[in-house]
Formats: C-alpha cells, structure tokens, sequence
DNA sequence: CGGGGGGTTGATCTCCTTCAATCAACGTGG
DNA sequence: CCACGTTGATTGAAGGAGATCAACCCCCCG
C-alpha cells in the first residue's frame, strides 16, 4: 500500500465525534474559537504512515476517525507496537521536536491536528487543555503499565486473551453490540500487527487464536470477527480475573 | 524484613536536594510556601511497603532520597515491576482514589508527602505544578514504552544489558564518577528485583550477568558493585546502537 | 489465469524456565 | 567461637514454550 499523501478535509467542533472525549474535552466555547483557529484536518489512507520516527514534528492532534498504531523499530528490524491509537486519542509531544514513534495508521484515518508551536503557546494560558492532556497522558501511563505485565509475564495465550479483552472491552464502552449477551467486534489489526504488540510471532498470534477458538473462548466468523459468547471466561484466559480492573 | 512504620523528619524546601528535579520545580517562593503547609515527610525503612495496591491513597509524594519499585501482581503470583522511582520521581496520581500498583521501598526511604485533597486543590490553581506534572508524566510514558520494546523484542543478554546502561547513564547524570573513563555504579537491586523487572527469572539474569561479566562487557567487584570499562559496547550489547535516544 | 497479501499449519530448533544443588556472607544463640 | 539458619547468588541438568523455517490455503484483484 502506498502513501498517496493527505486530503484535507474540514469539519465544525461541535459536531465532532469526539468533541467530549479529545483533548479539548473541557474546554469552552471562547476557547474552542482559538482552537479552531489553528486546527486543520488531514486525512490519511490505511498503510501510510503519520509520522516518522525522528522525524521533526509541526504539529500535534487528536485522532477523529480510524485507528493508527504506534511502534518503535530496533536498527535489526525488530519492532514493538507501544500503543494503539484510537478515536480521541492524542498524538504527539508539546514540549519536544522529533517523534520518538513511527505512528502509522491501520484504517483510513483522519486526525485533527494543531500547528504546533500556537497549540503550546495555548497550553501554557489556557489550563483546561493542560488538564486534560495530563489526564489523558496518566491514562495511557497506566495503559503502557498494563501492557508491561502482559509482555513481561504472560503466556502466549495469555496474550492474545488479553488483547481480545481490551479490544472487546473498548468496543463494548462505544457502541452497543451485546447482542444476545455475546459481546462482538472485528479485530482492527492484522495477525503481525497483533504479534507486534503481544511481543510474538506471527505464527504463534495464529495458533493461539485458533486454540482459544477450539476452546470455545471465542467464536470466529472469518478471520477478523470475532464473537465472546463468555466475557468473564475470556478475561479468565488473560490472567485478569474477574473484575478486570477499574477503568477510568 | 518487618515494617516499622514511618518516622517522620523535616526539612526546608530551600535545602531540598530534588528542589529543581520534582514536581515543585517551576514553583515561585510563594508557591513554594503553599505547598509546605500541606507537606510533611516520612521515612520508610528498606522493605517496607509504601502503598499497597488496591489501597486508598490519602496522598501524594515525592521521591527524596531512596529507591522504590512500583510493581503489579497477579492472582498467581507472577510480579511484575513497571516502575523504578527515584529521587525527584512522582507517587501517586491525582483524580483517582486507590493505587494501581504495589510502592515498595527496595532501599531506606524518605518521600516529601502531599495531602491528596489540598494537593489536587492546588494543582488547579497553580499552573506551575500541573505543567510540570505533565512534563513528568510524559517522560515516563516514553520510558514506560522504552521498557515495552525491551520486555518484548530484548533477548535476556539485551535486556541485562539495557537494564545497566540506564543505570549507568542516570548515576552518570547524577554523579560525576567517570573514574579513568569507565563508569562505575551499585545496582540498587536484587536478582530478583532485576528479574522482575526484566520479564525474567533470577537465574537467568545471574546466568547472563554472568556472561556479561566473562565477555568483558562489565567488571564486577562483589555482587554489586558494576565497572563498566565502555559504554559503547554495553549499549551495543542493550541493542541501543551508540547514540542511544535523546533524552529530554 | 497468475500473483500477492493475509492467514493457517507442520516440523524442528533454541533460548529461557524449572527444579535443584551448592556457595558465600551474615547474624544469632548456645 | 562455632553450629545453625537465612538470604542472596551462582551453577547445573532437563524440559518446554515459543521462534524459526517452510509449505500451503484462501480470496481478492489486476
């Protein structure tokens, strides 16, 4: 797939999808003005990337629609996904120049993004921005944590139990699709974009997709839906018992 | 080792050795002020818990002298750490109740406390906290993601060896003790703490610390105590090729 | 029809875990 | 001062979980 560069779109904040979950979550309407005026939106296709490790980075945004990924890269060619980056979630570093990440988007994406030097230069005079970005930023702190237990201890099928949680349990907090008590969703990721964030192979994403599958713990319809007929028996399988922790 | 509780000390913010480090870095004197009249000091003895994961939190802190870990649990016993805190290191995360992790003192302890409630109060009415809070929180999540690609891709020898090259760097950045151009270090930790912290188990890391030591990648005198003859060739054996990331 | 991307499955290999013995340093009490 | 237990660390032998290498399938699309 190539990059065949970005669309610009434009969109009104009010009535943006994620105008209540983003980082301009809680600010007002005098300030949403400001934002607008140094906000613009780019639309990138599946495959291409949004930025480039070490790249200088102009600007920073909020994710509107799609799925990008974030992923670090060792000079060998290995590669770790270190977050995944859905709807309302914030890209990019105030206070720094290059990107640390590649972020490349999964889906077809479309960003929201601030030039960077004014959307600083706001953070400093407007606290509702630097509140949210800070709750947001210990948000995935806490996410990045999780994710150091599941790639430091856990078993291969533990794993991919884990992400299928995440996943079913992210997608459950968005739409309402329990139908008839089975939660369902499609996996946005392929089997070596999962094994790139599992910290595992390709081959063994399979296996164990398939063993969970011959288990029971899931229901496959094609290779990407995936049906839980049992979320607590699924959350068993990922080491996380029962409650599942409090989600914030 | 039995916990004795805490003792507490005092000190004056204008001696504080993290003064410039922690989160009251950019506080102006008479923010300063405020914030000594909602701090008190306490001392934990090496061993002893600070907080245990699931307990409220009545406040929130800062590493003075001393080393903790904050590390997971699951039902079966399997620990992992997601945090080493040191002096300057933030505890405890405002806007939520409990504690997600375990805070273990590895070393005798002393942490600059805030009550929870005044401390959250203040973080809306002094910027100055909240930016630095931010600044903070941001760097650990890169070094959360960091530790994500070495508990994902490292092999063990990578992950020891990437383990005592952020040692080594941040006592370096502390110190000047380049004594004849190698770098010279204690680790703070058990095997088994390092295990933990590696996704391993503490044979393997005495196995590869071991091989580390045999190879010539490091000098060891006693079980503690690290010469590292060149740096280079550590980072090398980390994965970290030579210029190994910028830090902020 | 051919080709390529995504996915599954099999056979083998290997690195790390597991289980276990041993050792050095240290403290404690007889 | 020496036997004893404890704690941290090292080392060995055996087994296994996951990686690696490779074949093959399915499906879409040109």
């Amino acid at each position: 797939m190539m990059n065949l560069g970005s669309m610009t779109v434009h969109q009104d904040c009010d009535d943006c999808p994620i105008r209540h979950r983003a980082v301009c979550a809680r600010c007002e309407a005098d300030e949403l003005q400001l934002l607008e005026e140094i906000k613009y939106y780019r639309r990138f296709e599946a495959g291409s990337h949004v930025i480039w490790s070490g790249d200088k980075m102009d600007f920073v945004g909020s994710v509107v629609s799609g799925i990008a990924t974030l992923t670090q890269t060792m000079e060998d060619g290995r590669t770790q996904m270190v977050g995944l980056l859905l709807p309302s979630d914030f890209v990019g570093r105030p206070g720094r120049e290059g990107s640390a990440y590649d972020v490349v988007a999964t889906t077809d994406l479309v960003m929201c993004c601030f030039r960077k030097k004014p959307f600083e230069r706001m953070m400093e005079t407007t606290p509702a921005i630097a509140q949210r970005l800070l709750q947001m930023t210990l948000d995935e702190l806490d996410a990045a944590r999780e994710w150091m237990l599941v790639l430091g201890r856990k078993t291969a099928r533990e794993k991919i139990a884990s992400l299928l949680s995440i996943i079913a349990r992210r997608d459950a907090s968005l739409n309402f699709n329990s139908s008839d008590g089975g939660l369902t969703f499609d996996l946005p990721l392929t089997r070596e974009a999962m094994a790139d964030y599992l910290g595992l192979t390709l081959e063994t994403v399979s296996r164990q997709i398939s063993a969970l599958k011959k288990d029971g713990v899931i229901v496959l319809e094609g290779k990407r839906h995936v049906i839980v007929p049992d979320m607590a028996r699924l959350m068993e399988e990922a080491g996380d018992d029962s409650d599942g922790g409090l989600l914030a």
